[in-house]
Parts: C-alpha cells; sequence; structure tokens
RNA sequence: CGGGACGUAGCGCAGUCUGGUCUAGCGCGCUUGCUUUGGGAGCAAGAGGUCGUGAGUUCAAAUCUCACCGUCCCGACCA
C-alpha cells in the first residue's frame, strides 16, 4: 500500500475525552472515530486489524468443527417472548416496532435465533454434536459507554453455540472450545486468566470467563501469589478478600488484579432448547431436548485488550499477526525514493503486506507515524544506503536494528517475520 | 440512574470569575510557493468559527440567568 494513496490519519494531539492508553493511541494512530458515545467507526487501517484478528479466530474456530453462518441482526420479539428474556434482559434490549406495528429487537446475542435455527435443521442424533459460529455487530444499549471500544453499545462479537444429545458430549465441546480460546489469546499475545463467573442474562448453568489483565479493567479477579488459584472477586472463596489476604488452598498471599472481560464460554444445558421446545429423536427414537452451550468473544473489545499489554511510549506494538502491516518502507531522502519503490515491488511480490510511507515529508515524521501505528518492521533506505549501500531494518518490539544489501531484503524480511512475536 | 467535570476552527487550548479592548486569539494540523530531508524542519502568504442549542437579562453576551442537548470520569448495573 502507498501511504500517499490510503486513509491515514495520525495525530501527535489526544482528544481529550479519551483517557485510557488503549483509547488514546486507537484515536491516535487513526483506528477509530467516534460518532456518539460508545458508537465508533472503524476508519482502513482500524479495520484491518479487526480483520486480522477475525482470522484468528476464525482459523481457531475452523479447527475445532465450528461452522460459519450468519443469523440476522435484527430478530423478532417472538422468539425473546418465548425465552422469557422480552421480559427480564431489561433497558439494554433495543426494542422497535416494524411499520407493520410487530415488535422486534437488534439482537445482543444470538441464543433464540440459533435455537430456532437448529430445531428446524436438526432433527436426528445423527447429525450431533454440532457447532457452529457467527462473527456479527451486536448491539446493547449500555448505561454507561466507557474505555474507547472496551465498552461500547455497539460492538463486533464471535459467537458460537454448540448442540449435543449428552452432557458427557457437551462437556467435550465445551473443553475443545476452550482450549480454541487458550489459542487465539496467545496468538494475540495476550495475557489472560480464566475464572468460573457467573451466568448472567445469557444464563445457563456454570459460566467460564478469559480476562486479560489490564489496570483499567472494569473486572477484579483474585490471584494467588503462589499456587493456581485464581477466581473472579466476587466469586472468591472467602468472601470479599483484599490483597495481602490468604490463599483457600494454599495459604499464601493473594492478589486483586484488574482485567478486561474477552471472552465466555457458558453451559446453558436445556435452557434454551426447552424454553423454545428445539428438539431431536435420539438413538431410540425418543425426543430430547439439545444440551446447548454458548461461547463469547468481544472482538472490537480484543483489539484494546492488545494494545492495553502491547505498547510503549511511542505507541502500539501489534503482535506480527495482527499488525495491519508487516513492515513500513521509508525513504529518508529523496535519492533513494527509487530504490524504496523498488523494495517495496518486491517485497509486494514475495507476498508481504507492506506500506510504503511514498509521501514527502521529513524522516521523523515518517518514523513516529510508523511506530505509533505500530508495524513490526521499519525498512529503512537513506543515508546508509548512500554510504554503504546498506537497508536498515529495525524492529518496532526489541527497537534492534539489521543492515543488509539490497538483494537479500526479501528473504531477510521473511525471516524477520518468521521470527517475530 | 446517583455524584463530578467539561462543551470556543479538524485536534489541543486561552479568553468566561470582573459583560464593552473579541470584527474572538494561540499551538498543532491543512492549502500555495521556495528552501530543507536520519526521529514530529524553516521562511513567506493563505483558508478555516451559528463561541453546543434555545430562551432570557442588558444600550451591549463567548462572558450573567434558566432550560435543554452532548461528551468524559467515579459509582450502581452489566458481556
Amino acid at each position: 500500500m502507498r501511504l500517499s494513496q490510503y486513509l491515514i490519519t495520525t495525530s501527535k494531539e489526544v482528544p481529550k475525552e479519551a483517557k485510557c492508553i488503549s483509547h488514546k493511541l486507537m484515536l491516535r494512530a487513526g483506528l477509530i472515530m467516534r460518532f456518539a458515545a460508545g458508537i465508533y467507526s472503524y476508519l482502513p487501517l482500524g479495520y484491518r486489524v479487526l480483520a486480522k484478528v477475525t482470522s484468528i479466530i476464525e482459523e481457531e474456530m475452523n479447527q475445532v468443527g465450528a461452522h460459519q453462518l450468519l443469523l440476522p441482526f435484527v430478530q423478532p420479539a417472538e422468539l425473546w417472548k418465548k425465552s422469557g428474556r422480552w421480559g427480564n434482559y431489561g433497558e439494554e434490549l433495543v426494542r422497535f416496532k416494524d411499520r407493520k406495528e410487530a415488535d422486534f429487537v437488534l439482537g445482543p446475542t444470538h441464543e433464540e435465533l440459533i435455537t430456532q435455527l437448529m430445531k428446524h435443521q436438526i432433527n436426528s442424533y445423527k447429525r450431533l454434536p454440532l457447532t457452529v459460529y457467527q462473527i456479527q455487530t451486536k448491539f446493547r444499549d449500555e448505561p454507561r459507554p466507557r474505555a474507547g471500544v472496551i465498552r461500547t453499545k455497539e460492538f463486533l462479537m464471535k459467537d458460537a453455540y454448540s448442540f449435543c444429545q449428552s452432557e458427557k458430549e457437551q462437556m467435550t465441546i465445551y473443553e475443545k472450545m476452550k482450549q480454541a480460546y487458550e489459542r487465539i489469546f496467545s496468538r494475540c499475545l495476550l495475557n489472560y486468566r480464566l475464572v468460573e463467573a457467573d451466568t448472567g442474562p445469557i444464563g445457563g448453568e456454570r459460566s467460564d470467563e478469559f480476562i486479560a489483565l489490564a489496570p483499567l479493567g472494569e473486572d477484579r479477579i483474585v490471584e494467588c501469589e503462589e499456587c493456581e488459584y485464581v477466581a473472579k472477586l466476587e466469586k472468591a472463596d472467602t468472601g470479599f478478600p483484599t490483597s495481602g489476604d490468604r490463599c483457600p488452598l494454599c495459604k499464601s498471599k493473594i492478589r486483586i488484579k484488574r482485567g478486561i472481560e474477552i471472552g465466555h464460554l457458558f453451559w446453558l444445558g436445556e435452557k434454551y432448547s426447552r424454553s423454545l421446545k428445539a428438539t431431536f429423536l435420539d438413538r431410540m427414537g425418543k425426543e430430547r431436548y439439545f444440551v446447548m452451550g454458548s461461547y463469547g468473544i468481544g472482538v472490537s473489545r480484543l483489539l484494546a485488550a492488545i494494545i492495553e499489554q502491547n505498547h510503549d511510549e511511542e505507541g502500539i506494538i501489534w503482535p506480527k499477526e495482527i499488525a495491519p502491516f508487516q513492515a513500513a518502507i521509508i525513504a529518508t531522502s529523496p535519492e533513494t525514493f527509487k530504490v524504496a519503490q523498488e523494495i517495496y515491488l518486491r517485497l509486494r511480490r514475495g507476498g508481504l503486506d507492506i506500506l510504503w510511507d511514498d509521501r514527502d515529508l521529513s524522516p521523523g515524521v515518517k518514523f513516529n507515524d510508523a511506530d505509533i501505528i505500530g508495524i513490526p518492521f521499519k525498512i529503512i533506505i537513506g543515508n546508509t544506503f548512500l554510504k554503504e549501500s546498506k537497508i536498515e531494518i529495525k524492529t518496532r518490539r526489541e527497537k534492534t536494528t539489521v543492515k543488509v544489501k539490497k538483494d537479500v531484503v526479501f528473504q531477510k524480511m521473511k525471516e524477520l517475520v518468521q521470527n517475530a512475536k
């Protein structure tokens, strides 16, 4: 991509609305723009990052045999009345009437719809177990959106639903999904904890949450300094502990930490299949309710969590799998413009995703832009090239530099990208 | 929804207390030209504002009063 032809607007100054690091950096790097409280659009650069995260999630979901589909965002209220959530989901549920005065909701989650879908699609145990997922915009009319993209009214979510014939089968899926989540969050370079949680308005019998550690997080967890013990603050075995209290398991000191909820697993059991009368015929020809699970990842929120844990003074430091571009090419003098172009074309032909900063600006501006955006490598063609015929490659995260000859830049870049975090 | 802060150019701010000097100013960014080119360059010339909205007080309102709208923070609530 030629930067001069791309929609990128970075900023030295921070809009005063932003208080937390990820929000500031997302605005400064020009990833998002706010239209109302908790309502954001993603600019091309932000969308690229969102797409990278999305594709990691898709890979891992497909890996565990989940099938991607797309449910409607606008949902008939009828199903919500059947499940009982029309009455008890609360004001977060946006309701409206169409021109014929029929009730609808904007989907905050999709248990009702997917259950209804499966009720019609599956009627034999031979087709089970089955897991499906979608990546889609959700709407929840939050009383107080906050911290940029961490709590918004409209957000991108991956929601998966599993349908099984028994609790035992459901347990297997639940575990597989948990492992898939662990791989997803590791690929995002997130430091997270897995804790048991409340089921909330989704309901069901148990739930587990993935919490990315971050000081601005809304969730509090209790963690032992020595042993494995970790729990949500409100579910801790010792009432309402404070830092320095004793671990209920090993009596060492515990710590309170804050974090952002990035993923949630729900053991739904028959909650929705019963209320929507979704059944299949088992081996004995007997009608049975599906045993269900649902599994969410806040995709847009993930970006904020990743930035909270991967940044420095200069800006974002994207993990290589998430970076909008793998490298930025920067020519620091007019004489090296042609060489930069040549390298850009070479690397692009080789399949690397490159941002060529071909703007007529001073080098400092280009360095700073590449840094705030968080591009993992800067390929610098300037004085060093004119003097030593060498091209420099600087690593964003480790801040190291290597110098290479022009004709091996592609090879070296492939190697660096391969080994990068 | 309770408590607090804020709203002046695309962004960051000054001016508001004590009304007139404001035909509203500064920095960044933007446009044009020339010079520059290794960590946010220099000079020159420019463009850009219903001072959140509405009503009121006054000879006179960015400035005072009231109402409303919007934004952010803390809390409650929630994924």
